[in-house]
DNA sequence: CGTATGGTTGACAATCCTCAATCCGGGTGG
DNA sequence: CCACCCGGATTGAGGATTGTCAACCATACG
């Protein structure tokens, strides 16, 4: 079993993913849950007040426009992810979409500020889920800076692997939530050049591509050789 | 006056900008305060115990050390900003250095914690800093991963004039706290690029550099015009 | 079974990196 | 006060990587 694997107790199916009921119930307790499609734009007010998403099921991503049909993908948040729009403008062009349909709870952020102070439990978890994405993007910025086109996918391959990947017989299976574009945009690569690397990958037998949205880690091992920022990526994506 | 120009007020020096000192005091009474000398790099353990630092003048950043002599710097945290190293492993090559001599408060995680229990406001502050950390290395990840050279440096300097800069008789100065080799690696650049789109910047009279760790941005608004994150370099590089 | 959407691939262009030569500025010693 | 030297910065030529555009192919869906 190599170190860097995916949890191997993980018999779930990727896009149920536990996350911690109890917090999910405070939450819900105080926030509306409900259900997301993928593609959906989820607003980023609530009246005048900010929001929270906590993530039950399903993926979200955090985009920015640029001028010219530039598009970055920031972040992306997973099951037992919470994502603040605090910060959020979409006047700037910023905006939160659902990658994969799901549930999600939605939290005012002025309740969630309330649940710190009647729950202490909320207060460190809320400090950790804000720290969890600062290292995150951390990390991501020295994927799209500094790590080469094959690198950055596969730093994505990794990232993905490690949160929704099965182990099955030595292979990883993963359901990608992205698009091809979408996964583009995140790794900042074009599609064209993302699939000339994966192609690549390919033909070396690292990886297997079953439809669009599925894939087959059939050489865990090295894959993880391939990215310079294996080690960093497992410390940072932990399910 | 132009509506992105660093906050005409400031009167300060450069490298010497106010930061509360309320939270500087209480955030001293239970850590130490003290000096630190450009190139110095900080520990990120005390013991077995993570620790944070408040900058209180000066300036820091966190870097990350790839295979083949390639560097990152991921984040810079200028007078204000509280960095933590809770999630920061020099075994994986990150380091936080100091960029600019000055003063920093140093305090144990959990002494930190126990501060945000006593001390409520120290609890909300704590969040912002996390949020507003992870704000501005989205930025920067999509600087380094969607714009093109010259953009960078344009957002460099925005960024570098938004915190630092002052304001004289229509143009910004500002002083530099990196080397060339550091704002290369920060803008995930080559530092023979870097100096290809300074010099082009130069020659169009937009900025003018004195000797080498100083700049005068001499057309603040055509440098906006230059930025497609303008506007976003100002929402998040806010002091 | 046809159409539409999205993914792949090839040729070429643009951008940025590499390496090496040159330049400049600041300190040192005559 | 000036010549010299050293380290960092600049600049040029050439190469590597990635982006662009267009044609082709596959898969999904009615």
């Amino acid at each position: 079993m190599p170190a860097l694997s995916p949890d191997e107790s993980a018999t779930t199916t990727a896009g149920s993913l536990a996350c911690d009921p109890k917090l999910e119930a405070a939450l819900a307790g105080v926030g509306t849950r409900f259900k997301v499609r993928r593609g959906q734009k989820l607003p980023e007010r609530q009246g005048d007040d900010a929001v929270h998403y906590f993530v039950c099921d399903g993926a979200l991503y955090l985009q920015s426009e640029l001028p010219g049909r530039r598009r970055a993908i920031v972040a992306t948040y997973y099951p037992g992810d919470l994502c603040s729009t605090l910060m959020v403008g979409s006047g700037r062009g910023e905006d939160l979409l659902v990658a994969e349909s799901g549930t999600v709870v939605r939290v005012r952020a002025d309740m969630l500020s309330e649940l710190c102070i009647s729950l202490p439990m909320m207060s460190h978890e809320y400090v950790r889920w804000m720290q969890v994405r600062a290292v995150r993007v951390e990390a991501h910025a020295i994927v799209v800076g500094r790590l080469t086109g094959e690198e950055r996918v596969a730093a994505y391959l990794i990232e993905t692997g490690l949160m929704r990947g099965e182990n099955r017989d030595k292979a990883v299976h993963v359901e990608l939530p992205f698009s091809r574009d979408e996964v583009a945009d995140y790794l900042a690569l074009n599609p064209d050049s993302l699939s000339r690397f994966l192609s690549r990958l390919k033909s070396e037998g690292v990886v297997t591509l079953l439809g669009h949205r599925r894939a087959i880690i059939a050489d865990w091992d090295e894959l993880l050789r391939r990215c310079p920022l294996a080690e960093t990526l497992r410390a940072v994506f932990q399910r």
